[in-house]
DNA sequence: TTGACAATTAAGCAAATGCTTAAGTATGCT
DNA sequence: AGCATACTTAAGCATTTGCTTAATTGTCAA
């Protein structure tokens, strides 16, 4: 399926270094840059209107964007003399892994716990 | 309160993030941290045994326990002398969300795109 | 009580981070 | 060509971070 291939291909292309998940976890900490993200889920934009709303100066935003595209979670186009920034979406999936791994430890122990509980509760009830 | 840290404050308090959100992210950012987390799966540790595997002095650890313990993905316990270390599983429910959020997006980009290119190649086979 | 152990708190330092202003680089328009 | 626009790069600064060693607190055990 086309879908999957290309989901693969976006994959293979973001984790091949060893500290890309230090990048990234790096990258979201900051609010700012995790605004802007959240600015850029509403379609792809030049530096311009996605500063707009900081107060903060252009090159402070355009750093932000820098750490953003060196974590691989955004990408730029030259559009004119406009640098066009976009999400690049499969990039967040090293996170979302750790944290899948934590929900499942976490459910795990849930389901132990409710196990337990119900057991004593039959135990009670002869 | 200090300057970044009212900026960042006002920031977050004007783009909808709340408080709490700053210090997880802030707290799983640190390699050593998530390496702490990871040990922290395989049960309840005291400091020592917890910092044993790292190139690193005691009250480094201890810091960065007291860093989770204050994002409150972990919490402490007195055992005689010792202090217990666990992890607070449900803790990561607002990274886990803030993943999610990009998941979907991204989900829905490339379902777009995957139906975007299905049609494509219907209308070169007549 | 004394001493050992487990861990934290305190103080200090080098490096990293996030910002600023000023200068530089493309690109488009007239 | 000349000038404005859209950014980036450079340099510098204050704050924060992650560590260190030394001192402190609290608990156990003889």
């Amino acid at each position: 399926m086309l879908k999957y291939a290309l989901v693969k291909h976006l994959l293979n292309n973001s984790y091949e270094s060893i500290d890309c998940q230090y990048r990234y976890f790096q990258a979201i900490a900051d609010p700012t840059r995790r605004a802007i993200l959240d600015r850029l889920q509403q379609g792809e934009q030049p530096v311009k209107h996605l500063a707009a709303p900081f107060a903060m100066s252009l090159p402070a935003i355009s750093q932000h964007l820098q750490v953003l595209c060196a974590a691989g979670l955004v990408t730029q186009q030259r559009r004119g003399r406009e640098r066009i920034y976009r999400l690049n979406p499969a990039s967040l999936q090293p996170v979302s892994d750790w944290v899948r791994q934590y929900e499942q430890f976490w459910t795990a122990k849930l389901d132990a716990l409710g196990q337990y509980l119900e057991e004593q509760h039959l135990e009670e009830q002869p």
